[in-house]
DNA sequence: TGTACATCAGTGAACGCGCGTTCACTGATGTAC
DNA sequence: TGTACATCAGTGAACGCGCGTTCACTGATGTAC
């Protein structure tokens, strides 16, 4: 496939740049976030970029969507190894969410906590909106009341700020103590935490026992 | 006083350039935040801030101590206006760090998720330290327990996480519908959103009825 | 009360740098015939 | 199968801009005597 031989036209050099991107908002933070230094991480002229973002915030903004799309990935991922009870199935979307954030803090910042990206375009509205919408169905389908038109429920408020939170906190390494902990004594703690805020149906048991 | 008359000196520059930063960080965000543009709105050559705060992370470290103990300010206010009954004092420290983010959206971002403050500064820390700490003991009087040694126990990291989570998505405009509600009927849902993370003290009713 | 002097706060010109953007170009690819 | 040509992807030099930093300076303040 004539890898190492560097090529004119690159093959896909869409994905290079947003692999490069992402590497770059590892490295720098997205505050000292440029074009040039990615064209040069992916081994390209600072021009080329242009062909496939526009310009910065476009670039960023492809990048925030497709964080978006793996936020979702790890919600699911964890839902499917967790017991099939609707409060089991919640608490895992609301750890994948955490391992997340937990896992690419500089993308979760980038997605939650920046400028630079255009939330309003419809690529990384929709693409955000599948991701939180995910968490608001996982809510309902455990007894909490949740609308989707655009009305925020205590249910799902309360939801999406304990795992939010938690993930904001401890990726940020404001929670060191969490954080470092083994994986599943961390698991354990936090759904716990999280089981905390799930709406308890009236004839049923709490879904997490407490303390 | 002579007001209106230009000084060659000040007076008092550091408290306006600090001012002048916060009108900056509002109208620009933490990420085209500038020395220079600081400068021009305090009215003052671009090389004066250096005197009094070095470099920019400088100024931005010592404007995010200041955002510290105003959001310490922000729950000791609402403590004053809360029952004393520890569980409406802290679900009131909880509102106030909510009322901080709410006012001041810039200001929360740079303390809470940018790089460019040094976070490893004396005086950063121990602001930090005092606003985050007083949730701590809050949360320690409503029966939680919180052990200060860099350890963080479940009590500790759902009070922050909640009242961090809800304050941050609601600061950004993630939840719209509950950030335009009448203030009143906001601070309802909010207090019942954080006492579901409140523990239950083995005898007690539950500091707030659920739904 | 007055004078001399050190210190401090702020000025404004100059610098070098990295940035995004533009533009004429060139090499590769795909398609029509 | 071969040729011509349009389109596309990437190059590299050039540009203007705002940035932080430096530096010799100057005006104001405070203190010693």
């Amino acid at each position: 496939m004539d890898e190492g031989r560097p090529r004119y036209h690159h093959g896909d050099l869409r994905a290079a740049l947003l692999a490069a991107a992402e590497a770059e908002l590892t490295a720098t933070g997205v505050e000292g976030f440029s074009l040039r230094a990615v064209a040069k991480r992916a081994g390209v002229s600072h021009a080329a970029p242009a062909h496939h973002f526009g310009d910065t915030p476009g670039l960023l903004t492809a990048l925030a969507a497709e964080g978006f799309g793996r936020l979702l990935a790890c919600q699911t991922r964890r839902e499917r190894q967790a017991p099939v009870d609707p409060a089991s199935q919640v608490i895992a979307t609301g750890l994948g969410y955490v391992d997340f954030a937990l896992s690419h803090p500089a993308l979760f910042r980038l997605m939650f906590a920046s400028d630079r990206p255009d939330h309003e375009a419809p690529d990384l509205r929709a693409a955000g909106g599948a991701a939180i919408g995910h968490l608001a169905e996982q809510m309902a389908a455990a007894g909490g009341t949740v609308r989707h038109d655009k009305i925020v429920t205590p249910d799902m408020a309360a939801a999406w700020a304990i795992v939010h939170g938690l993930a904001t906190l401890i990726g940020q390494g404001q929670m060191a103590s969490l954080r470092d902990r083994a994986p599943d004594d961390r698991d354990a703690v936090l759904a716990g935490i999280i089981a905390r805020v799930l709406p308890r149906t009236p004839g049923g048991a709490d879904p997490e026992p407490r303390r």
